[in-house]
DNA sequence: AACACAGTTGACCAAGCAGTCAAGTTTGAT
DNA sequence: ATCAAACTTGACTGCTTGGTCAACTGTGTT
């Protein structure tokens, strides 16, 4: 096994590494862990199960790779939110990044909720840890907002959730979208961009 | 195999096929359909894996009883909206009765939720057909009561996906709620249905 | 050119799993 | 009490799958 050295990785590392975490993406994010096979992998990434294998100690290896590397910028566009800024654009910018998220990593999204629905089994520590610090912080910021009226009064831990539930829906349930609206004209994430941008500007307003 | 034949259940018939059934919506919505085993169905109804399959055909027809009998029920709250009722009670109605199923059946919603994240394949079918159809026909009705100004106008579909987005959250996405608010006072569904019916409120307002 | 090390793989396990079957036990109608 | 049908299961089978290994090939450094 080659990763996690401390040594710089090598032209082909670099190249199959990421080849194989492309591919795993694309299949985990398709079937769920335990819905998912090294062949799979190994096949979608041009390579043989055992050079797989030796990248990676193993299937949950790749897994667990993927989900670091996801939570990371997962937090980014929340943390950005600034306690400073005005209330009502600040948390419009944050729906707006949340959005552009979903619609350009849909994989990295399904990764994402394909683990809660699960049950969160691999990601519990970061979820009782580092989100949640995050989550009450920006809680208290929004409180602070509401508090001095710049905003609607709610709570500002529904608020957040329903920020999560709007935006991620269009990626992670793409597929009822798509299946509902066969024949439609517009791309289902244009319209979601404007329509969940209305709705949570008269959610906010004072 | 019992199922299906058009003779009437016998006492330990009724009881053992619903203890599967129960058994395996436990299991299936907590791991996905590849995720499952037929032992751990067996395991939690309490009947040993060749007494399950005398009972279902196989591991695929269990997982489709319960998708069918799930969807058969999934669809009602939307077909009760009454196109000659009050726009804005009409669609707090829907909300509160989506709500409620997502906090009564979490499993059920899981299950669902599980199908589509991975595609959908299994019920493609019924979102293509059924759902569309009815989902159409209502958007339509929701259309006319912003046509009359009754309601705020928007797009009538996206409507109706943030109602399934905001509602389904509560269950699909518990865990990654119960972990972000470890040590709650308040159980997360109760705030919901305040939360929900208030923000719905503002977003409906002519 | 030579050599050490990186990279690659066919053939192979062992475990887990869906599903079978023949042989048993229980149930309930007569 | 009898008996046919309903019900149950231990012991299998065959396939899938994660992972190993010894042997082989490619790379780049001197």
């Amino acid at each position: 096994m080659v990763r996690s050295d401390t040594k710089p990785l090598t032209r082909i590392q670099k190249q199959n590494i990421s080849a194989i975490l492309d591919a795993a993406l694309e299949v985990f994010s398709a079937h769920g862990f335990r819905g998912s096979t090294l062949d799979q992998i190994a096949n979608k990434a041009g390579l043989s199960k055992p050079n797989v294998l030796y990248y990676f100690n193993g299937k949950e290896a790749i897994h667990v790779a993927l989900l670091s590397d996801l939570l990371d910028t997962w937090l980014d566009p929340l943390r950005a939110l600034n306690p400073n800024g005005n209330a009502q654009d600040e948390l419009l910018a944050y729906i707006r990044r949340k959005l552009e998220l979903s619609r350009n990593f849909p994989r990295e999204s399904r990764l994402f909720a394909n683990e809660i629905v699960q049950g969160a089994p691999r990601i519990e520590n970061f979820l009782k840890g580092e989100l949640r610090i995050l989550v009450d912080e920006k809680a208290a910021v929004i409180a602070q907002w509401m508090d001095a009226g710049q905003i609607a009064k709610l709570d500002p831990y529904h608020l957040i959730f329903s920020i999560w539930a709007l935006t991620q829906h269009y990626s992670d349930f793409e597929a009822q979208i798509r299946f509902v609206r066969a024949d439609n004209i517009t791309d289902p994430h244009d319209g979601a961009q404007s329509f969940v941008e209305t709705i949570f500007n008269k959610i906010l307003a004072p």
